[in-house]
Order: structure tokens, then C-alpha cells, then sequence
DNA sequence: TTTTGTTTTAAACGTATGTTTGAAACAGGT
DNA sequence: ACCTGTTTCAAACATACGTTTAAAACAAAA
């Protein structure tokens, strides 16, 4: 239990930490004690706590697109003759983060989905470009494909539809915990994250097909 | 032009400095300097960096839930007769929160929005407890006249949707301005936030009456 | 065992932060 | 002009941070 254990003890405190107070409110000796390490293992494993930063996120994303990638390397190879529903790609995203990798729960979904709210709000400039330079190709296919399943939206409308739901997601699956406190009554005890997306999920699709005035 | 105007310089300085980088990130230092302002300023008229947040929002939301309970206290007032529009209720958020106060700009309301993201992503518990004592009664209220628009949802499914609005808007036009230059087609200049309030209420409205499976 | 390269450790470094201080500058009332 | 309370200011304070360092501990090969 030596070498190999630090970096994954870091990662798996860091993770925590960060979508549990950002990054900028999470000290690198908050990390290393809580992951139970020296506190210059950071600095000797990762660099610096950018680059950690970039790590966790990368943790997570490397298995999700390449298990994505699979998926949608089909759908696109198919493609003139058959065309995904958009109910379809939205499953497909949230099987995908569901399954991918070896120990995803529902539960490190939302830990993941706070992280990437954070990833957009803080400021991080370097977490942009990052993720931009390394999962930007992704991206773009899975767009082709949604192109294709919403022919009648202009690019404009539809590039604003897939924030719109981006924002849904991202917003409710990273505070749904919390969120649930806020109502006087008690609703979402049962707060779930896969619950949740299948509230999700019809929304939507509803939201994206919607005529435009 | 002394004394008071040190105060708004400082409320000014800090909204900004705080929609761009985050509260963490934006030191006292950055924001007297912008302000123009003595750093002692803040400590000595607003207490400490915390206070100085919540004051932040106080001043934006302060005008903006006056203004908005009037009406929906008239709303309230005709509620068994008169039912109003998912539509209707939306509009009406837009409406005050672009009129409440006196300078208020679309400008202004992206930097707020981007604030409210802020606030709910980043850590800042004492933030999200200010905020709800506060303001949790107007959201209350709010949300009677929501139950009565959309009485074929369940309170469960209502509370959900609810927040995936909320996410979307929230999300997407505190993003609004960054979000834009992505796209390799020029929105620039159109990228108005009442524009992407025009696209998003469709979405919404689709979305939030959508029939659930 | 000795050697070699890697990993861990405790301590220190330099810097930036929020806050406090006490004196100076200022304003308005008498 | 003189006082009185308020506001500004430069300087310092204490603390926390990310990072670096050099020695120690360790593992595996020779």
C-alpha cells in the first residue's frame, strides 16, 4: 500500500473537496490531510494544484468520452439513413456517465456534475482551455449528431437550446442535495441523482423540441 | 464627491470584480483599488469581506423582490378565479428583474446572474443561509402561483422542473457574453441578454409542461 | 550488504490575504 | 475660529497559502 496509493488518495480527497467548496476554498492542506498524506505530495505528484485540478477532471472525463466516443462513432457511421432521436442522445449521455469507469455511483455523478458547475463559473482560466483542448473533439461529434436530430432549429437557436440544457443539468444535478432544503415542504428526500435525471430527461427533450415563435 | 459615493464605488467595484472571478478570487485589494478607495474602506464600512457580499446581493435583490411581490401579491389577490399563464409568470420575473431599481441594465442582469451562480456553486454557506433567510418567503409565494399554473404536475415533478428553469437561466445568462464567443458564427454584437431571454422562455415553457412518462 | 532511484517527511520560504490601528483630513454646528 | 464626530489614509499585523528544499525512509536490484 505505498506508492501508487498517494496519487488516488489525493485524487479521491481533492474530488471531495473541491465540489464541496470550489477550489479556490480548498488548501492543498485540506487535501492532503484529509487524503492522510505529506502535504508536498502534491507538489511531487502532480506538479502544482493546477495541474491537480486538471487531474481529477481528467480522471473522470478520460473513460466517460472514450466509453462516449464508442457510442457515438456508431450512431455517426449510420448516419444518413439513420437519424437518433434527441430522447436518444440525452439517454446515451447520462448511461454513459453512469457506467463509465469502474466505481461510478450515482452519488460521484454528482460530485462530478458540481465540479464541472464550477468548472464554468469560477474563474480557472486554465480549466477551460484545458478541457476545451482535450474534449473539445468529442464534443463536436456528439453536436453533428444532435444536428441531426433537430433539422428544423437554426444553428443559432439550437446552439442556445443545448446550453439551456447544459445549464438544467449541470445547475440541478450538482445542488440537489442542497436544492431539496430549500422548500418549506419536503420534497426530494428521495433525491437521487438517476431520479432526478429522469425528471430530467422529458424536460428536455420537451425544451429542445419546442417550436420557436 | 466624497463620502458616500465610497460606499456605491465599493458596491460597484466589488459586483463586477466578483461576476468575473469569483469571491475568492477578488481580493479587498483589487476591489478598493478599482473602487478607488482606501483598502481600510471596506472593514470600516461594511464590516469584514463577508458582509461586504451579502451586500452585494442585498442591494440588487433588495428592489428586486419589493418590486416583484407587489405583483404577486396582485396576483395572489384573484388567484381562484383568475389562474395565470406558466408564460405569464415567467415574463414577470424578466420584466421586474430588468425594471427593478434604477439603473438596471440587461447588462446588469447577466453580472447578477452570473453573481446567483456563484452563489449557489461556490461554497459560501453563509451566502446561501443570508439569502434564504431573506428571500425565502418571496420564493414561496412565488411558487403558489406556479402550483397554480401547472396543476397537472405533481409537487414532486413541479419542484424539479422548477430548478431546471432556474438552471438553465441561471447558467446560461451568467454565461451569456463567454458562451457566445464559442460559437464560431458571430452572435457578438446580437448577444443581447433580452435576446437569450427571448429564446429561453420557449424553452422553458416547453419544458416545464411537458408530459411526464 | 551495498547501491541506486524513488517516495516521504518536516521545516522553511516568500507572498498574498483580511483585518486592525492610530493619526491625519475633513465636515458641519456652535 | 473652535470643537466634535465621521471618514480617510498609510502602515503594520497576524495568518494562511502554494511551493521549495534537503534530509530521511524506503524498495528493489546488484
Amino acid at each position: 500500500m505505498a506508492q501508487k496509493d498517494t496519487v488516488k488518495s489525493i485524487l479521491n480527497a481533492a474530488e471531495e473537496l473541491f465540489s464541496e467548496r470550489g477550489f479556490a476554498e480548498t488548501s492543498l492542506r485540506n487535501i492532503t490531510t484529509k487524503a492522510g498524506v505529506n502535504l508536498a505530495a502534491v507538489n511531487y505528484h502532480f506538479g502544482s494544484k493546477k495541474e491537480l485540478i486538471q487531474a481529477v477532471f481528467a480522471r473522470f472525463l478520460g473513460p466517460f468520452c472514450e466509453s462516449l466516443e464508442e457510442r457515438l462513432a456508431e450512431m455517426e457511421a449510420g448516419l444518413p439513413q439513420r437519424v437518433p432521436e434527441m430522447e436518444e442522445l440525452l439517454m446515451l449521455l447520462s448511461q454513459t456517465a453512469l457506467l463509465s469507469g469502474h466505481n461510478n455511483s450515482p452519488r460521484r455523478l454528482g460530485i462530478f456534475m458540481r465540479l464541472l458547475g464550477l468548472a464554468y463559473t469560477q474563474g480557472q482560466g486554465h480549466l477551460r482551455r484545458f478541457l476545451q483542448n482535450e474534449y473539445g473533439r468529442v464534443f463536436n461529434t456528439y453536436m453533428k449528431l444532435v444536428t441531426a436530430a433537430t433539422p428544423a432549429l437554426s444553428e443559432e437557436e439550437r446552439f442556445w437550446r443545448i446550453h439551456f440544457m447544459l445549464g438544467a443539468t449541470v445547475f440541478t444535478l450538482s445542488g440537489a442535495d442542497s436544492l431539496s432544503a430549500m422548500a418549506e415542504y419536503d420534497i426530494g428526500k428521495g433525491s437521487d441523482i438517476a431520479q432526478v435525471v429522469d425528471k430530467l430527461v422529458p424536460f428536455l427533450a420537451a425544451g429542445v423540441s419546442a417550436p420557436h415563435r
